[in-house]
DNA sequence: GGATTTATTTTGACTAATCAAAATAGCGCC
DNA sequence: GGCGCTATTTTGATTAGTCAAAATAAATCC
């Protein structure tokens, strides 16, 4: 069995790879997961030997196909969690993520496909994460962030990519959930500012940083 | 924070020191931790100097105020997790005790008092386990038992005190849950076998070894 | 293209929790 | 009141995961 260690590591693996389909370095790996990059190392090893990574010394590590299985399995499980608690406890959706962090390596397969049944299987958590399926299949859909769309165009926002409560809080008090309408009205690179219009002509300022975390799609 | 591990040893510690109000002996607390006894020496004495238990070697140990605080928080978490696993995910009673018993190390205060509100703060899980109040009082009550009650006279099962499974889904089968009525028919101590009647004029044979682990009270 | 900067790995040490097996202390028993 | 049984404690070792700090390799920069 995988321990709660182990299970952390495919993850952010897992996490830190998406997209760029490179090799994951070590020290993004250690700053992951909050610990020395010498750590990062042992554990790399000994995760390799045991087959679930594979590791290209000095340059990065990478998933196998076993690996990849777990991660996704440890990823479901926190998605369907925070969606449950999102959806049935009524909690903060910019508060969940460190609760899930905690119940995805306590979860068994028998309370967690109650869990999804309950839901009736949901796609997506409430940050608009695309939840894996039992069969380990992991949408990858590409959109488009605040940062690179098109400007006026009216969107939605389908995603936000940033887990820390601090950062959701403040989408969450300018109206910048999955599921808002939104558009650009202005975007200075020079001076790393947006101005987006919210539904009700609400104007909202964001930095140029926390517009590539929200993804966005056509409001169709 | 308690690890896991500390958690265990002084959740048992409690459930050992119910009714018997001595001591618990390491042989016993070894045993219901699945450790050998030199392990449970070791780690008593880490927890005697972390103030949590009090040890007296070679008789055995029993918590403090401390450790008693701790582990009422814990069984708070056990049992109220098993309620939400049969009441709102529809689990069976007789399997929930071994999902609660990972879960009650993740989840938070936060999510546990959604848990209790949801439920409607329940005062005894489904094997009718007094659930501890958040403020630490665990209701103490003290019930016969298929064992030791009257014969012949009308009673309510209140409670099941065994958490195997396999001895769940035997006295399930036979319709032994709380809330069931029964009588106790006949009673050989020699042969150490009961005959009980179950409502519906339903006979069940039962050992003398697993009718001490049914509680019962008059039917009223 | 050698010197410097930066990322990564190595080395040595530590903590929590465990086991196996030897040592010891109570306890009951004639 | 010593003998032996049984529970408990000690001792020495192991595993998983971690850190601090030294060593090393890759990349960068005149």
């Amino acid at each position: 069995m995988a321990t709660i260690a182990v299970e952390n590591y495919l993850k952010h693996v897992l996490l830190l790879s998406e997209g760029a389909d490179d090799l994951v370095p070590m020290g993004e790996l250690a700053a992951a997961l909050d610990v020395v990059p010498g750590t990062a190392t042992t554990m790399v090893k000994a995760l390799a030997a045991e087959g679930l990574v594979s590791h290209r010394p000095r340059y990065g590590v990478r998933l196998t196909a076993e690996g990849r299985r777990v991660a996704l399995g440890v990823l479901r499980r926190h998605r369907l969690i925070e969606t449950f608690l999102v959806e049935v406890l009524k909690m903060d959706w910019t508060e969940v993520h460190a609760e899930a962090e905690l119940l995805e390596h306590a979860i068994s397969d028998a309370v967690l496909d109650r869990l999804d049944a309950l839901l009736g299987h949901p796609a997506t958590d409430p940050h608009g994460d695309p939840i894996p399926t039992r069969q380990g299949k992991l949408d990858s859909q590409v959109y488009a962030t605040l940062a690179t769309c098109v400007l006026a165009k009216p969107l939605r926002i389908v995603r936000i990519t940033e887990q820390s409560g601090e950062f959701l809080q403040f989408a969450e008090e300018r109206g910048l959930r999955p599921g808002a309408s939104v558009r650009v009205a202005d975007r200075n690179l020079a001076a790393g500012l947006l101005t987006l219009k919210m539904s009700g002509a609400r104007t909202v300022a964001v930095s140029l940083a926390a517009a590539g975390s929200i993804l966005v799609a056509p409001a169709d």
